[in-house]
DNA sequence: TGTTGTTACGGGATCCGTAAGCATG
DNA sequence: CATGCTTACGGATCCCGTAACAACA
């Protein structure tokens, strides 16, 4: 089965047929990109682009695919948004703050951390902005 | 937005309302059931499931998602399998062995790996092979 | 020859199982 | 008090970006 940044890669790779833009969308790099496309292919044995370094096409196989999921597909995150936003009760603004050591001087709104394990708390942070915000 | 294992879970969990019998049919532990569950809740705030360490149940949210996430799911799988059995040409059998010295008595059948990177091979095979065989 | 896709490699995050903890009926 | 969900912890895997490489027009 295809993982979820997959399906994310092959959708829009599929519309831009072209490894740079949808690096671009996506936020990665475009060796990411190539790397994400080219695994389910080993996989599975399933080409489902054709490309050289000018074109890039999607197959037959990989055609089909793109029709079959890219429905179903935004239906799973339309039902996913639609179960967020009904399910928080009140909506406002939050800033939040690192601060990389101990004694900064004290800051008058929003939450503050420790800098400890800093980027676990930050990606953690985005990644509930992300699912609350329904946008990168 | 819900990786893969956890959109199994979630399906697996909202139909058996069970971690043990959850974590048997996705082949996994239960404690990785419970993580894997609670993950999304708190990233996004929204509980799923009303949970005591005798009693399991849906929320209403969680409904909600289920029936918004259930027939999608089912597309975007059979969608895959349907593209997978349609690329591959022929069928037959392969067994494969994995040999753990190097002089070992020689193999009348099948493929045949050095020991080397043993389970990453071992990985990589059983991935592809559920792939093409579209069962676990 | 420049643009674009691929391969190599090292680091950090995450998934996973085992084992211990805790709570419900 | 026994079943069953959760937390703690260590290890393997995988995702990711940077940088060097390759190939097409």
């Amino acid at each position: 089965m295809l993982e979820r940044h997959e399906v994310e890669a092959f959708l829009t790779l599929a519309e831009e047929l072209h490894f740079g833009r949808t690096a671009e969308r996506l936020r990665v790099s475009t060796a990411r990109i190539s790397q994400t496309i080219a695994k389910p292919e080993r996989r599975t044995g399933i080409p489902l682009f054709e490309r050289t370094s000018r074109r890039v096409e999607l197959t037959a196989a990989g055609r089909r695919l793109y029709e079959g999921v890219r429905p179903a597909w935004d239906q799973i995150t339309g039902a996913f948004e639609q179960a967020v936003a009904s399910g928080r009760g009140l909506t406002g603004t939050l800033r939040v703050a690192f601060v990389p050591f101990e004694d900064a001087p004290p800051l008058r709104w929003g939450l503050l951390w420790r800098a400890d394990n800093a980027t676990a708390r930050l990606r953690a942070f985005a990644e509930a902005a992300h699912d609350l915000a329904g946008t990168a």
